[in-house]
DNA sequence: AAACAAAATGTAAACGTTTACAAAAAAGAA
DNA sequence: TTCTTTTTTGTAAACGTTTACATTTTGTTT
């Protein structure tokens, strides 16, 4: 690996003539250009990246944090990150967690380690510790994830209201025996969504009971699988409020298999609105999250982080909207 | 930012103490490593990760370029990369193209710059120069992509192979009148499955027409699009092969749309073998890749390449599997 | 041709680590 | 106690850049 002093010794400068002949706007005449250029090409040089960002105190790469990239739902918010990472000349690297802890925590050292300019993260599957340190001192955002009364810049939506919206609705189509798909609650959002399933449970003057609740994992066949163990089970229910699209999509499979029909005998909610969601038969009723908005919102404060300069809201909340669809309403 | 120096005065002691402390191995006495760890805790320190790297000259860090992280077919793939990955105490990023090729370029230099130990490309979108260049003197690996004549390390299927095999099945079955969904051939492996393609329908002693080859963006809507506007424009056509699964679900929507029967009236085929090509309806006849087994091979060719070793074989070509579903046969 | 200003180049000190090597301190053996 | 050996510590030179400052070269003005 050629070096900056081989250049220069080849071409018969200083060092710092290189360095400036590289970086380009630099003084320097002509003819020296020329020798510089032509020892870079004969030498194959290419300055490190590394001791570069060393002395520049910055990287301009910034790391996005995503729980599971086969979660589509996390697609438009790339969308909008990475178009607000391009104005700004920021590139973006995914972490997929692959629902591993340990990467998280790779990473939000990595950030306090200088090695990133800033992270964004759609999990918050750590210490709170680890989380409050990293978010004191570096450039950290929080996104889609509730995090109990600490103080780290964040945008989410309100689901436990979002929830409450959609049980309610359900409620209002005259159904009474609302099943709930949620997903393990290590991740706060899910217990959100349950709250607000109970509290509208509470509020219409129904029961909680507990033989209703089922835990999956956070996709199709996950949510399929339960929905037969759940009918297998005998308890009635007439309809289906699933904390995610995903897991809905796999509760419709599997009572179209058992001929069971939507929305008459079993209405179906999700949560999220991913692509998919609107093209399935039936479609699907659920709570649309402004995705692309809130990739833009996130980069936009991660960048004021960066830049130090000040930021109006350090906990945005989106707007949701509840989408109805065929899933839950007959006629539309 | 607390450095190293920082911590050494508040210790009383040097700096290369500090570094072995930080460390962990090296022999430092209890009693100063007791007062090493406090004045860490007390500054906060966190050795700063870029300058170490530039003393290791290795980052540990490998990217993976994915033309767009929306394709489900990648996700299966980056399973295998990750998982190969951690056996390896290597970190993978992913970095999303988003089908612009200049994020390619960005991240090629990165590595020529050694800001990352190696890279995994499942795009090869960029000037064959830069390639070659790259893969030349450092560790780089075309997976998926179909590259012409120039010898860089690289894993994928026999495309045209392939597509032939699956356009026989269609005549097999007796279909006569093949359409093809394919994309923007700025990717060769879809050039190599229309050639598949056009070599089946000559050793079958059918004619190639162009009427009825349409170009789509790679996704469900595209394939849909071009399906209706394929069945607008009145050319008779029995059956279809999409070159990407999600080209051949758009199709589907569309002839269900249009009350045509599948695959009686018109038969589909698609490739790749996507997770939700077994679940839609009716289930697609495809081509599997053995996606899983190729991202573990293409990340251990990396390894190879970053540690020196000797590679046996420089260009890998896995094995694909032709499914045949519901879509192409009534009877299975 | 001398005096000056402007442009081009070089020198050397950073950036924050790691690590050979040297030196000092502690422990063990005689 | 004195001499070795072992363990612990420190010194200083890397790693490959950038950049303030000093110096030299070039060009302009008189």
């Amino acid at each position: 690996m050629a070096t900056i002093k081989d250049v220069a010794e080849l071409a018969g400068v200083s060092i710092a003539t290189v360095s400036r002949v590289v970086k380009g706007n630099g003084n320097v005449s002509p003819k020296t250009a020329a020798k510089v250029t032509s020892a870079i090409k004969q030498l194959n040089y290419h300055p490190n990246a590394l001791a570069r960002q060393l002395k520049h105190q910055c990287t301009n790469n910034i790391i996005i944090i995503i729980p599971d990239i086969s979660n589509t739902f996390f697609h438009e918010i790339l969308h909008g990150i990475e178009e607000t990472a391009e104005r700004n000349d920021m590139h973006i690297l995914i972490a997929d967690m692959h629902n591993k802890t340990s990467i998280e925590e790779y990473y939000l050292r990595a950030l306090m380690q200088k090695e990133v300019d800033g992270i964004i993260s759609f999990s918050a599957n750590v210490a709170q510790q680890l989380l409050k340190q990293a978010a004191n001192d570096f450039p950290l955002v929080i996104a889609c994830q509730y995090l109990d009364n600490i103080d780290i810049p964040s945008i989410t939506i309100d689901n436990v209201a979002a929830a409450k919206e959609i049980c309610n609705h359900l409620i209002a189509s005259g159904k009474k025996n609302i099943a709930h798909l949620t997903a393990l609650p290590n991740f706060l959002l899910y217990q959100d969504r349950l709250d607000g399933y109970t509290a509208s449970l509470r509020e219409n003057g129904l029961d909680f009971r507990a033989g209703l609740i089922r835990y999956c994992s956070p996709n199709i066949k996950s949510g399929y699988e339960q929905t037969l163990s759940l009918l297998d089970s005998g308890i009635y229910f007439d309809s289906i409020f699933a904390a995610g699209d995903t897991m809905a999509i796999g509760a419709i499979r599997a009572l179209k298999e058992r001929g069971i029909s939507i929305p008459d005998e079993c209405a179906v909610a999700g949560f999220d609105d991913i692509e998919m969601s609107s093209l399935i038969d039936p479609p699907l009723t659920t709570i649309r999250q402004p995705k692309y908005q809130i990739g833009c919102d996130a980069m936009n404060m991660l960048i004021s982080l960066i830049r130090g300069s000040h930021i109006a809201k350090r906990n945005i909340v989106a707007e949701h909207q509840l989408v109805i669809r065929q899933s839950s309403c007959s006629v539309n």
